[in-house]
RNA sequence: GGAGGGGUACCCAAGCGGUCAACGGGAGCAGACUGUAAAUCUGCCGGCUCAGCCUUCGAAGGUUCGAAUCCUUCCCCCUCCA
C-alpha cells in the first residue's frame, strides 16, 4: 500500500435491535452512492421477514441490498461465510465506484469484519452429531474433562457446560491433529477487505435509554405480532416441512418461541412474554459487545439512539470520514 | 351467612419452631465470547458505613431462649354450599 492509493472507505452503523439502523441506512443512502450489507445473521434467510425486522422490498429498492435472503431457513449461514461474503462484496460495491455500507446488529460478524478471523475448519456434522450424542449420554462436563486432557489451557478458560465452545474445541482439535486452540488461533488472518472503516455506533448510555430501547422492542413486537409472525411460522413449517428447532433459523429470537407456542407448549400470552424477554436479552449482548468494541476500536463514534438529529449527525460525520482519506 | 383453601422478596413458587435474607424457576443487571452468535455460557440479584449490622414472609398482638413456620383478632383473594 503506497501513499498515493489510500485505502478505500466502508461505512460502518452497528446498534441493537429496534434502535433504528434500517432507517439510518437509509437516511444515508439518500445522501451518499452506498450499497448496503447486511450484517445480520437473521436477515439472511428467506421466509422469515416479520420476525426478523427485516428491511421491506420497497426499502430496499432504494440501494442495493446484499446478504438478505440468500438461504433458506434450513441452511446454515456462518461467521466465516459472512466475512467471505463480505469481503467480496465490498471489493465489488467499491470497484463499481460507490461505497459499501455494512448495517446490522450480529456483533460476532463485525469482529470478524473489523478484526479478522483464524483460518480454521469449519463444522463437520457427523462430528458434531457424534459429540451430541455423547453428550446426551454423560452430560458436557465429561465432554470438558476430555478437552482438559486434549487441551487443558482452554478447557481451564470454558465452563463445563459450556456445550457450544466444548463442541467446537473438540471438533476443532479432531479436525487440526490434535492441535489445541491456541496454536491454531495464532493462524489468526486480519480482515482481507483492504478498506478504511467509519464505525458509527447507535449507543444506549443510560438505564433511561435502556427503558426506551425496552419500549421501543416492546411496540415493535406488538407490530410483529399483528402482522402475522406465529402464521409466518406456521407457514414455513409448511413450507420446509423438513425444518425442525434445531435448525439455526429457528433459534433465531421470536421463531424459537413461535415454534414452542405452535408445539403446543404455551399460549400466546406466554409467547409474547417469552420472546419479549429474549429480545431484550438479545439487546443487552449486543450492548456489553458495543461497549467492549467502544474500548478496543480506534476511530469508534457512537451516537446516542435517541437524538433527533441522527440523520444528519451520521451523514456529516461519514463525510468528514470520506474528506480525511 | 356456612364449609374449606390461600396470602412468602419485581413475578411464579418451596419452606411449615432454630442450620432462613428465606430452595427453585422467571424477569432484571453485569460479564464472557476466534467458522452455531437473534447462539452458548458465567456471576449478581432486600438494604447498608458489608467477614458485621438493619428491615423482610398480608396487618396487629401473643406464646417461646428463638417464629415465615404455633395461638388470637383483623384485612384481602379463591373454591364449594346457601
Amino acid at each position: 500500500m503506497n501513499q498515493s492509493s489510500p485505502l478505500p472507505a466502508a461505512f460502518v452503523l452497528l446498534g441493537p435491535t429496534a434502535s433504528g439502523k434500517t432507517a439510518l441506512a437509509l437516511a444515508l443512502a439518500r445522501q451518499f452512492a452506498v450499497e448496503i450489507i447486511s450484517v445480520d445473521s437473521a436477515l439472511v434467510y428467506r421466509g422469515m421477514n416479520i420476525g426478523t425486522a427485516k428491511p421491506t422490498v420497497e426499502e430496499r429498492a432504494a440501494c442495493p441490498h446484499h446478504l438478505i435472503d440468500i438461504l433458506p431457513p434450513t441452511q446454515a449461514y456462518t461467521a466465516a461465510r459472512f466475512a467471505e461474503d463480505a469481503t467480496r462484496l465490498m471489493r465489488e460495491i467499491t470497484a463499481r465506484g460507490r461505497v459499501p455500507l455494512l448495517v446490522g446488529g450480529t456483533m460476532l460478524y463485525f469482529r470478524t469484519l473489523v478484526e479478522g478471523m483464524a483460518q480454521l475448519q469449519g463444522a463437520d456434522a457427523q462430528l458434531r452429531a457424534a459429540l451430541d450424542e455423547e453428550a446426551r449420554a454423560h452430560g458436557w462436563p465429561h465432554l470438558h474433562q476430555r478437552l482438559a486432557r486434549l487441551d487443558p489451557q482452554t478447557a481451564a478458560r470454558l465452563d463445563p457446560h459450556d456445550a457450544q465452545r466444548i463442541q467446537r474445541a473438540l471438533e476443532l482439535i479432531a479436525l487440526h491433529d490434535g492441535q489445541p486452540l491456541a496454536a491454531l488461533h495464532a493462524r489468526h488472518q486480519p480482515p482481507a477487505h483492504g478498506h478504511r472503516l467509519c464505525l458509527m455506533a447507535l449507543d444506549v448510555p443510560d438505564m433511561a435509554a435502556r427503558a426506551l430501547l425496552h419500549q421501543r422492542i416492546e411496540a415493535r413486537l406488538q407490530a410483529m405480532f399483528r402482522a402475522g409472525l406465529v402464521e409466518e411460522v406456521r407457514a414455513l413449517r409448511q413450507a420446509y416441512p423438513q425444518l425442525s428447532i434445531e435448525h439455526l433459523a429457528m433459534r433465531c429470537v421470536g421463531y424459537r418461541q413461535a415454534w414452542a407456542h405452535l408445539q403446543g407448549e404455551c399460549d400466546e400470552a406466554e409467547l409474547f412474554a417469552r420472546a419479549l424477554a429474549a429480545t431484550r436479552q438479545l439487546a443487552k449482548r449486543q450492548l456489553t459487545w458495543q461497549r467492549q468494541f467502544r474500548e478496543r476500536w480506534a476511530g469508534w463514534t457512537g451516537f446516542d439512539f435517541r437524538r433527533d438529529d441522527l440523520p444528519t449527525a451520521l451523514a456529516a460525520h461519514a463525510a468528514r470520514f470520506l474528506e480525511t482519506a
